[in-house]
DNA sequence: GCTAATTAATAGGTTTAAGCTATCGTTAAT
DNA sequence: ATTAACGATAGCTTAAACCTATTAATTAGC
């Protein structure tokens, strides 16, 4: 059976009239003809009594017909649903972001979004690089944003934006008071809190702590950003933290810029490669990039 | 657009690979890849996202993959009515009885039908033959039972049984008291009660009044055969009645037979020609003949 | 880092079927 | 009896669906 087939029905069926229905369907009447005694020999059974005369439907042939409009209705939506996304800045975006950018991140593009995009529903998950990046293969979502490592991944990606590390620690310690540009060195000997297990900005701390002959501060799990930030106000020690999570009006916690070499980390988006919808996901990232208050 | 891509796409979509989902199909691997990406330009916009590794929809993809199974599922429907449909002897039936026929034969034919028929549904309307004949050209009747006259409409013809009129007549009339035949002349002279215009029998009734010398009572203008009787039973005079009709229990009211040549009318099954469900209607025709008591 | 395996896309040719024109056969109206 | 209307048939053409063989791309394993 074809779709075509079902239009030459229903063209019949409204018309009364072979002829007319073949004229109306931009065929000859004998293909029309030829068709439908097509269909009705691969259904075995009469669809239309046919005399020079007269055309009548049989039973069968009514109620294949109302079928036969079901179907015609639901290829036209899928024809007009098409049409619909032709338009690239519309539809669903799912959005995958890591929680240490998260909660700093879209406070700030979420409103920029909005107007850019005013056809566009993003919805918007807070995960650690790994699941998000299985969730993006699986294509539950359509980008993520996390930070840059080596991985292995057939992924593509997108630069955004490079933040530094600084550091944060209790107003109350000499260092702060201060208030200069502090070096990788001072860290030496001191202990740093870190986040909970998972968090790739975890991992990167260990990295600049290795190096720089400092130590995880294991009484504490920090599950986040937030949490660490709040033990550094209530004294609890020092910790390294990206740049626009930096919120200068916390009470009781300093950041410090460090000195060359200043610990940095990349943030990308990530799509899978074949993508489709190049075309939004770029303004996206152009979008997010102009947002962002960093100089790259 | 064709139902055949619609299925590839579903199987893509169940499967998530396009060879397994070709071998689904019974088809090639390139065919059905081929297949939709011409779906795809089609529409104008992507519907699947592929990689070596990967099949994953995109939202319009999901969308159109819903649709398409509302329609296959339609497809589907249209195939099962067809089969339901070869059954001959199952479906609706939209038979008209003229209304000197229908009170009298249907009581009779009914109850042997639905032990006949048990699968089929039978519509009854009681027409005049003129609309009767009417609405079967126009399709909305299967079927008319109805006394044979010469006419000129492109109709089959099936002969059911053949029914003598009767003189129905006052049990108080001398001639209902002697009880015998009687013959066409006793009509001569005197006026007999006939139907209202439209009724075929009583234009036949009159054509035998004419022929033997009597004329219409033109004092009654009766609506039904019923009516006709109790008219007679009441002592209003005399008419024709055709066997069936002659309900002997009927108080008051004497039936004699004529003799030859007796008045008689031809009962025939009307079909358009072309009709389908030609077994249905020879079944139908068989019952009809079998049951009526009346020897042909 | 190289090789093997997997998988979709491409190329080129074949077959199926949908389409055409021309004509016929039937029915009904004049 | 003739004509007009209309669907069916015949025979041919074209388009497209399909095939096999191969390529290209990518991942997974060694």
């Amino acid at each position: 059976m074809n779709i075509r087939d079902l239009q030459y029905l229903i063209a019949v069926h409204d018309l009364k009239n072979f002829s007319k229905a073949a004229e109306h369907c931009f065929v000859s009447q004998p293909t029309l003809s030829g068709q439908l005694k097509k269909m009705e020999e691969e259904l075995g059974a009469q669809l239309i009594e046919r005399s020079t005369r007269k055309v009548i439907f049989t039973y069968l042939g009514e109620e294949v017909v109302a079928k036969a409009r079901q179907v015609l209705l639901a290829v036209e939506q899928i024809k007009n649903l098409a049409i619909q996304y032709q338009d690239p800045m519309s539809g669903d975006f799912h959005l995958g972001l890591i929680p240490t950018i998260s909660p700093f991140l879209l406070p700030l593009i979420m409103p920029v979004f909005f107007s850019a995009f005013p056809k566009m529903n993003f919805y918007l998950y807070e995960l650690q690089t790994e699941e998000l990046i299985k969730k993006l293969l699986k294509g539950e979502l359509d980008a993520g944003v996390l930070a840059k490592l080596d991985w292995d991944y057939p992924i593509e990606e997108i630069p955004l934006y490079s933040e530094e590390l600084k550091l944060a620690l209790s107003s109350d310690d000499a260092l702060a008071m201060d208030g200069e540009k502090v070096s990788l060195n001072v860290l030496e000997g001191r202990s740093v809190l870190v986040l909970e297990d998972g968090h790739c900005l975890r991992d990167q701390a260990l990295g600049v702590c290795f190096s720089s002959g400092a130590q995880e501060d294991q009484r504490y799990q920090a599950t986040s950003m937030d949490t660490l930030l709040h033990m550094i106000s209530s004294g609890a020690g020092m910790t390294l933290v990206p740049q626009l999570a930096c919120n200068e009006d916390l009470a009781g916690v300093t950041f410090l810029n460090f000195t060359a070499p200043v610990p940095k980390r990349d943030i990308i988006m990530i799509v899978r490669k074949n993508a489709v919808r190049v075309e939004l996901i770029n303004k996206i990232v152009d979008v997010i990039a102009d947002t962002v208050p960093i100089n790259i």
